[in-house]
DNA sequence: AAAATCATGTAAGTAGTTACATGATTCA
DNA sequence: TGAATCATGTAACTACTTACATGATTTT
């Protein structure tokens, strides 16, 4: 998935400038499926032009300059091989917090709150897509097409689906914890104990009365530091 | 989300080698929210160390030796640290062929039998992923906690979702074409004039009977020959 | 005996992000 | 008049991927 074929299949759209395609991607859907920023875009548009798969064209509106690129024919050839062309498929997600609940365990044990804060927060965010997700389609601006309706609807059932196992995720940690559904070499156990000596080692190292274990807080900052 | 803290985090698992966390991505269910390689795994390891988060044992498993990394207490707590931050949401998704939707109905006007075959595509795979799903939660040798059940079932319910909705898209596409929900500046219509005037334009210049519109399989050759 | 796997690493290349620089125009 | 927006671009930095290099061990 390179940049210069998303930025072909912005162009196809209508004839626009670096500056509109960046609008496109933080204001329509786009930005959902992909990002652009200025320090990849206009880097990309110059080299389209040198394979002459774009044209420029200096315009003024108004009183700004700007410049507008159109696809050539090899432009649009191009765009369309890379949409016949087999695509990706989306693994890894790179979903930060499912991942973070894979080491939830051995991490943090005993805190269920702070995972179930992390899901409130995520719920917030998804909830907030899912409403923008009317508007766009119904904004009265931007081109909607059948293909484009298809996309919205996978957003939102995928949307939907998360909403509903947030709910179910948050329910669930509310009640007691639960023992491992498959364990056969007693990690978990076996984690406690690591994380405990580790911890008690280091208290020891350093005399338990000057550096107590850091709050919350101070652990964050402490992150930064590090670096 | 560094490589470090998913580094990490895998330790807090079980002490392991470098080889073993590539393992770890790719066998166990881990790969599908994020990847590792040993270009990046090693030099990470090395980084830890020198920062006194994990510690490193040359161990012999029968001829073999390996160097086996251990959390050491302000590893813990660095581990603790990231789990407790908030965490990046998962957008842009960086889905291909979602994306490539988008521009179908310019890019491929009329196309739908290939959009029909990349959506069978992605079915196959996804169906194959729910089934070693299954496959991961029962092998009987990972550990798979209560957070790590709750990961699965996100992931089975998100893969689902997705399989309702191939069979919805597969169903429309193969259906009628619907004009557009929503187009107000007629650019679908424009799409098709540039699009055609643009293809003229290069066949005229190329004199149409030397260099006739190339088939797919020339198509998709050149597009590497471009680069 | 050859192929596959285990195991650790480095180096070069690629691509992307962030920060910086500039300047006009419009709005509050 | 100052802030926000429109608009284009460069340079440095960062992170990641790919390829390479090596060698032992295990399996076929």
């Amino acid at each position: 998935m390179s940049t210069e074929d998303i930025v072909l299949g912005v162009l196809s759209l209508y004839p626009c400038s670096g500056y509109d395609i960046k609008t496109e991607f933080e204001q329509g859907g786009a930005g959902l499926l992909s990002a652009l920023n200025f320090g990849s875009i206009y880097p990309r548009l110059r080299e389209l032009e040198r394979k002459e798969l774009v044209t420029t064209t200096e315009v003024r509106v108004g009183d700004r300059r700007k410049r507008v690129h159109e696809l050539t024919g090899r432009g649009w050839e191009e765009l369309a091989a890379w949409l016949e062309a087999p695509s990706e498929y989306p693994i890894p997600m790179r979903d930060e917090l499912l991942l973070k609940m894979l080491f939830w365990g051995s991490g943090r044990p005993e805190d269920r709150p702070t995972l179930i804060e992390h899901l409130h927060e995520r719920r917030g965010r998804t909830a907030g897509l899912l409403s923008e997700l009317q508007t766009w389609s119904t904004n009265g601006t931007s081109l909607v097409d059948e293909y484009g309706t298809l996309v919205f609807e996978y957003l939102r059932m995928r949307l939907e689906t998360e909403l509903s196992w947030i709910t179910l995720a948050i329910a669930h940690l509310s009640g007691p914890p639960q023992p491992p559904i498959q364990d056969p070499q007693d990690l978990v156990l076996q984690q406690r104990e690591r994380r405990a000596k580790a911890l008690k080692e280091r208290d020891a190292l350093n005399g338990a009365h000057l550096n107590r274990p850091a709050n919350t807080r101070e652990r964050r900052r402490s992150r930064r530091e590090l670096k």
